[in-house]
DNA sequence: CGGATTTGACCAGCGC
DNA sequence: GCGCTGGTCAAATCCG
């Protein structure tokens, strides 16, 4: 399987972002600004093969020439709930996207990106490390103390949460990056609230929230425990607002203003074209396994309605949501 | 000094 | 019911 896939990475470094010339597929669902993260921390990315072919636009071009579809970007990294439902899976994280962004383009050029669908970062599933667990029964007695002597602490109060209540989850994506470091720029501001180690991985996870008022989004970051130059970024939530032009690079001065127009609400915004437009990734997938692609259904539409667990086997590490 | 990060505590959900 | 784990809170600390 992993071999199957391995040819569909190819290495494209990025250049300078902060001239717009950044060579990133548009037909990734992960924020299209993310590509000046490639600035600051040495990255490179690669894409899937199928961008290769000519009829795909780097991101640049997209930029450039304007795209029949700028609001892809937006909507990819908008993540609505309503599009992406048809994805639920039952882990969030096994089935990222698969960008290198990494800065070695020696990695990148191998080509051995070990991340493979049944190898990718369970991360739902990866468990926190040992020691963690160590202290846990010292911290569950001490729980028991405090809530006795402390009967109406503020943290109580401060869960509106009713029992029986199921808190609502935002749909999510995720994507794999081949960095060397854990945060990359995204355009967006981000606030670390929490950092958790990771059961069979010595890499912590880090929560992150947007820093806009009231903006819902989180992501979480993580490093793959089986190749730590893998970082596995989750995004929960649509941001409902603009990208803050104030960031390095200006990166929200980059994009049409079409971009930046936050996403409405329950407007699908699946990366469609990350679907749509990757007939050699199609092909190959197909040859491999399913007869799901041999309907005459689009690919969306089979995405959409088809059995999520085959398209676990067939696209690898591309994306995932997760039930809410 | 204000904003960001760190880190231990806390809580909810899930599986056994 | 209990233990484990992921996710979040918030006080302490750091840093520009």
């Amino acid at each position: 399987m992993s071999e199957d896939f391995r040819d569909l990475y190819y290495h494209q470094p990025y250049q300078d972002g902060r001239h717009g010339s950044i060579n990133m597929s548009a037909n990734f669902p992960f924020p299209h600004h993310m590509a000046s993260s490639s600035l600051t921390d040495n990255s490179s990315v690669l894409n899937s093969s199928h961008m290769l072919d000519p009829s795909y636009m780097s991101f640049t071009d997209c930029l450039l020439e304007g795209s029949s579809d700028q609001g892809t970007f937006a909507r990819a990294f908008g993540l609505s709930p309503s599009s992406s439902e048809a994805f639920s899976l039952v882990k969030d994280e096994q089935k990222p996207v698969v960008i290198e962004a990494a800065g070695d383009h020696q990695a990148c050029a191998s080509h051995e990106t070990p991340v493979t669908p049944n190898s990718s970062i369970s991360s739902s599933s990866t468990e926190a490390v040992g020691d963690e667990d160590s202290n846990k029964g010292k911290k569950d007695k001490q729980l028991k103390e405090t809530q006795e002597e402390d009967a109406h602490s503020p943290k109580k109060e401060n869960k509106p949460k009713k029992k029986g209540e199921k808190k609502e989850r935002q749909p999510r994506f995720a994507f794999m990056t081949k960095s060397e470091v854990d945060h990359l720029e995204d355009g967006y501001r981000w606030r670390k609230y929490g950092q958790k180690a990771v059961k069979n991985s010595p890499y912590p996870r880090s929560y992150y929230r947007c820093t806009t008022q009231k903006c819902p989004v989180k992501k979480r970051v993580e490093r793959s425990f089986q190749d730590p130059a893998i970082v596995i970024t989750t995004y929960e939530g649509t941001h409902n607002h603009h990208v803050p032009a104030t960031l390095r690079g200006n990166v929200a001065g980059m994009l049409p203003p079409s971009m930046l127009t936050p996403m409405p609400l329950g407007v699908p915004n699946f990366p469609q074209e990350l679907i749509v437009q990757m007939p050699q990734f199609y092909s190959q997938a197909s040859a491999n396994t399913s007869s799901m692609y041999q309907q005459n259904l689009t690919p969306l539409q089979q995405l959409q309605f088809h059995d999520y667990g085959l398209l676990q086997d067939i696209v690898p590490s591309m994306f995932f949501k997760q039930e809410p």
